[in-house]
DNA sequence: AAGTGTACAA
C-alpha cells in the first residue's frame, strides 16, 4: 500500500470507515513518530478496531515518545474486552520500559501471566527489557530463568541488564555461558566496560570480536572509539581507523572525538576536513579538542567559520569551558549572553561553566543571581551544579550557604564532599573539615589523592599539626593512595607553619619526588615566621635555581634579613633584583559595589573617585594611631620601597584602598568583601583588624590561599596563615 | 538487544 502523507483536514471530509483504517495503519507505521492527538483522534473514529489495530497505535505512540497515552490505550482495550495478544504485551511493556512506569508495568505483567506463560521469547524479552529499564535486575534474572527456549536477545538482553545494573562479574558469566554471541552481544560488552572505566578491558572484547570473525557495524565502532577515547589508547584508535575508514558520518564524529582526546589534533582535523557531512557534535569535537588542549585561538576560528545555525549549546558550553580553563573568565561570560540571545536553552553544562566564571571572579551577586534563576527554571539540580553552587558560595565567602547547599543535596559524592572539605578549609574550619571528611568515609565513599589535598590543607590552614601528620600516613596505610608532590608540599606547609622546621627540611630531603618551587616557597615562608635565617638562604637558593624570574624568594629573603636586623643583607638582595632585572608583582585587590568590579593596585591613583578614598584612608589612618596603632612596617619590609617611602606605601596597599572604598560607598551595616590576587600582608592584617572593631564592620578578604573574616578586631584565621 | 560531542572538587 502506498504511503500517503498525514493530512491534518482528511477527518473533516468523513470518510468511510475502511480509509480511516488505512490512514491510521499508514500514519502508525511512519518513520517518523506522529504527532499522537492528531493519531488518537484519527483511532478513535473507528468503531471497533481489531486487535492488530490497537497494538499498532500502541507502539506508534510510545515511539513518538507518549509512552502514557500508550498505556492509557492499553486500560481502554481492556476496558472494552478486546482481547490483548503477544504483540499488544510486548509493546506495552516497551511503553513501560521507555516512560519508567513502574507500577503500570509490574500491573500488565500479572494482565499477561494471567493469558500467556512467560517461557514465550517473544514476550519474555520486552518484559525482560522493561525490569532492565526498571533497574530492577533481580526480576528480570527471574523472567530469563523461565524462558524454555532463550534466543540470542534473550541472552543479550540479561547481559545488558547485569552490566547496567554493575553485576560485572555476573556479566561476565552470562557472556561466557552464552551459546552464540553476535555483534550487538559483543558492542554491550564494550560499551558496558567503558562505561565503568575498564576501558582496556573494553578494548580487548572488540578485538577479541574481531578474531572471531564476526564484522563490526557502526554501533561497535563508535563505542571502542570512545574507549579508545577515554584510555587515551591512541594506536588502537588508529588500527580501528584503518579497519573502518570513515565512512558514516557517526564514525568519522567518533574518529574526530577519539584523536582529539588523544591529543593528535593534526589527524583529528584531517579527519573532520575529509568527511562528507561536518555534522555539529563533528565540529563540537574538535573545538573541544582544542579548547582542551589549550588552543583557544584554533577553537576561536573553528567556531567563526561555523554555520551559525549549526552552533547548538553544547558549541557554547565547549567554548565557555575552554574559555574558563584559560583564564578568561569575562569572555566567558559572554557567551552566556550569545547563548540566551540566540534563544537556545542553556542546559546544566551551561550553569556549572557560568557558576565556575563567577567563582573564578568572586562574583558572588551574579552566582546567586544565578542560583535564584536555577530554582525557578525548568533547569533539574543535579550533583554538578549542587557541588558547583556549594564551591561558588564556599569561594566567594559565604561559607554558611555552601553548608546548606551541601546539606540538601540529595546524592552527595565524593566531589561534592572534596568541595565542601576545601571550603571549610580556607575558612579555617579545620575540625569541622575532619568532620566532613569521617563521615564521607563511613558512607563508604572512598577519598582520592584530591580529597586529601582538601583534608591536608584543612589541617596546615587550621594548625592541627598532629592530626595532619595522621591523615597524611593514613592515606597510604589505609586508602593506599601514593602522596604526590601537592600533598608534600602540604606537609611541609603544616610542619613549616607549626614551627617543625627540622620535620619541613627532612621531609623534603626524604620524600621521593623532586621538590618543586611550591616546596621550597612553603619552607621558606616558615623560615621567615621563625626567623630561621640559615635555612630561609638554602631554600632561597633552591627557589631562585627554580624560578630565576619570579621576585617570591627574593622578597620573602628580604624580610627574613630585615627580621633579622640584617640590613646590610637585605640591601644586597635588593641590590640582586635589580641585577638580574627581577621585578616584584603588583598586588591588585577589589571590590564589588551595585554590581560594578572595582579594581585597586598598590599605590595607584587612578581610581576617579581617589580623593573621596584618599580623604577616607586618612581619617581611618587618625583613628587607628589615636588608638594606638604603629604600622609594622618598622619591624618588617614587605614592599619593595626604599625606608622613606615605606609607611607612606604600605598604606596605601591595594586591599586597603579597597577597604576604604567599601567604607565610603557601602551602607553603614553591609560587609565589605574584597579580593586580593596575593596573599594579605601582616600589617594590612593588623590594620583591618582594628578597623572592624573601631567602625563595628565585617571585613571578609578572600586572598591568594584563603579567607579572613575580620569582626571586633578579630580575624577567623587567628592571625594564622 | 548495543553506540556518539559539552560539566563540578585541588
Amino acid at each position: 500500500m502506498p504511503r500517503r502523507p498525514p493530512n491534518p483536514n482528511d477527518h473533516l471530509l468523513r470518510p468511510s470507515s475502511s480509509s480511516i483504517i488505512r490512514l491510521v495503519k499508514s500514519v502508525a507505521n511512519l518513520d517518523e513518530p506522529p504527532n499522537p492527538p492528531y493519531l488518537l483522534h484519527l483511532f478513535r473514529q473507528i468503531p471497533t478496531p481489531t486487535t492488530f489495530l490497537w497494538n499498532i497505535v500502541i507502539r506508534a505512540l510510545f515511539r513518538g515518545s507518549s509512552p502514557l497515552d500508550s498505556l492509557r490505550l492499553y486500560d481502554q482495550m481492556r476496558k472494552r474486552s478486546v482481547s490483548p495478544d503477544a504483540h499488544t504485551f510486548k509493546y506495552s511493556f516497551k511503553a513501560c520500559g521507555a516512560g519508567s512506569l513502574i507500577k503500570e508495568g509490574k500491573s500488565i505483567h500479572s494482565d499477561c501471566v494471567r493469558r500467556f506463560a512467560e517461557t514465550d521469547a517473544l514476550i519474555a524479552n520486552s518484559l525482560m527489557q522493561m525490569y532492565v529499564e526498571f533497574g530492577e535486575i533481580g526480576d528480570a534474572r527471574r523472567v530469563f530463568d523461565s524462558i524454555v527456549t532463550k534466543d540470542v536477545v534473550s541472552w543479550t538482553t540479561i547481559l545488558n541488564g547485569c552490566l547496567k545494573s554493575g553485576a560485572v562479574d555476573e556479566a561476565v558469566k552470562v557472556f561466557d555461558a552464552m551459546p552464540e554471541r553476535n555483534v550487538v552481544s559483543w558492542t554491550i560488552m564494550v560499551s558496558g566496560f567503558a562505561k565503568i572505566g575498564l576501558s582496556g578491558e573494553a578494548i580487548g572484547f572488540f578485538k577479541r570480536m574481531v578474531e572471531e570473525g564476526v564484522k563490526p557495524d557502526e554501533v561497535s565502532i563508535v563505542s571502542v572509539l570512545s574507549a579508545c577515547a577515554r584510555s587515551k589508547d591512541l594506536e588502537t584508535g588508529e588500527w580501528v581507523h584503518r579497519l573502518c575508514g570513515n565512512k558514516g558520518e557517526l564514525t568519522a564524529v567518533a574518529l574526530v572525538d577519539m584523536y582529539a582526546k588523544c591529543g593528535n589534533m593534526e589527524s583529528a582535523r584531517r579527519v573532520f576536513e575529509s568527511a562528507d557531512r561536518r555534522v555539529t557534535p563533528a565540529w563540537n569535537a574538535l573545538i573541544d579538542g582544542y579548547c582542551k588542549s589549550g588552543d583557544l585561538e584554533s577553537a576561536q576560528s573553528l567556531f567563526d567559520r561555523m554555520d551559525h545555525q549549526r552552533r547548538d549549546v553544547v558549541t557554547f558550553n565547549s567554548m565557555i569551558t575552554g574559555y574558563i580553563h584559560g583564564g578568561r573568565f569575562k569572555e566567558a561570560l559572554r557567551f552566556f549572553k550569545e547563548v540566551q540571545r540566540l534563544g537556545l536553552r542553556p542546559d546544566n553544562f551551561t550553569i556549572v561553566g557560568f557558576l565556575t566564571a563567577c567563582t573564578s571572579l568572586g562574583a558572588l551577586d551574579q552566582g546567586r543571581a544565578l542560583h535564584a534563576y536555577i530554582v525557578t527554571s525548568p533547569i533539574k539540580n543535579d550533583v554538578y551544579i549542587e557541588t558547583a553552587l556549594l564551591d561558588m558560595y564556599a569561594k566567594c565567602g559565604h561559607i554558611d550557604h555552601a553548608t546548606a547547599v551541601f546539606a540538601r543535596m540529595q546524592c552527595k559524592d565524593r566531589q561534592a564532599f572534596t568541595a565542601m572539605i576545601s571550603g571549610l578549609a580556607v575558612h579555617g574550619e579545620g575540625e569541622s573539615a575532619l568532620t566532613h571528611f569521617d563521615s564521607m568515609i563511613e558512607q563508604g565513599i572512598r577519598p582520592n589523592g584530591v580529597a586529601y589535598i582538601a583534608v591536608l590543607s584543612a589541617c596546615s590552614h587550621s594548625n592541627l599539626v598532629e592530626e595532619g601528620r595522621k591523615r597524611f600516613k593514613e592515606m597510604k596505610s589505609i586508602h593506599h593512595i601514593e602522596p604526590e608532590i601537592e600533598h608534600y608540599g602540604c606537609m611541609v606547609d603544616l610542619l613549616g607553619r607549626g614551627g617543625r622546621l627540622k620535620e619541613a627540611e627532612d621531609l623534603i630531603q626524604t620524600m621521593p619526588i623532586e621538590p618543586n618551587s611550591v616546596i621550597w616557597a612553603s619552607l621558606l615562608n616558615a623560615c621567615r615566621v621563625y626567623n630561621d635565617v640559615e635555612l630561609a638562604e638554602k631554600a632561597a637558593k633552591k627557589l631562585i635555581e627554580l624560578e630565576p624570574d619570579e621576585d617570591g624568594a627574593y622578597v620573602l629573603m628580604r624580610n627574613v634579613y630585615t627580621r633579622a636586623r640584617r640590613r646590610a643583607e637585605a640591601a644586597n638582595v635588593r641590590r640582586l633584583m635589580e641585577a638580574k632585572g627581577v621585578r616584584k608583582m603588583k598586588g591588585w585587590s577589589s571590590i564589588v559595589v551595585d554590581g560594578a568590579v572595582h579594581e585597586f593596585v598598590s599605590g595607584e591613583a587612578s581610581h576617579p573617585e581617589m580623593e573621596r578614598i584618599r580623604a577616607k584612608m586618612e581619617e581611618v589612618e587618625g583613628r587607628l594611631r589615636s588608638e594606638g596603632y604603629v604600622a609594622e612596617g618598622a619591624g618588617e619590609v614587605w614592599m619593595d620601597v626604599t625606608e622613606e617611602e615605606k609607611e607612606g606605601v604600605v598604606c596605601a596597599h591595594s586591599e586597603r584602598l579597597a577597604v576604604a572604598f567599601g567604607l565610603v560607598r557601602l551602607g553603614s551595616d553591609a560587609t565589605i568583601r574584597v579580593m586580593k590576587s596575593l596573599r594579605i600582608c601582616g600589617d594590612c592584617h593588623s590594620a583591618i583588624k582594628m578597623v572592624s572593631r573601631i567602625y563595628a564592620r565585617e571585613v571578609v578578604v578572600r586572598d591568594r590561599s584563603r579567607f579572613h573574616r575580620f569582626r571586633d578586631g578579630v580575624c577567623s584565621c587567628n592571625d594564622f596563615w
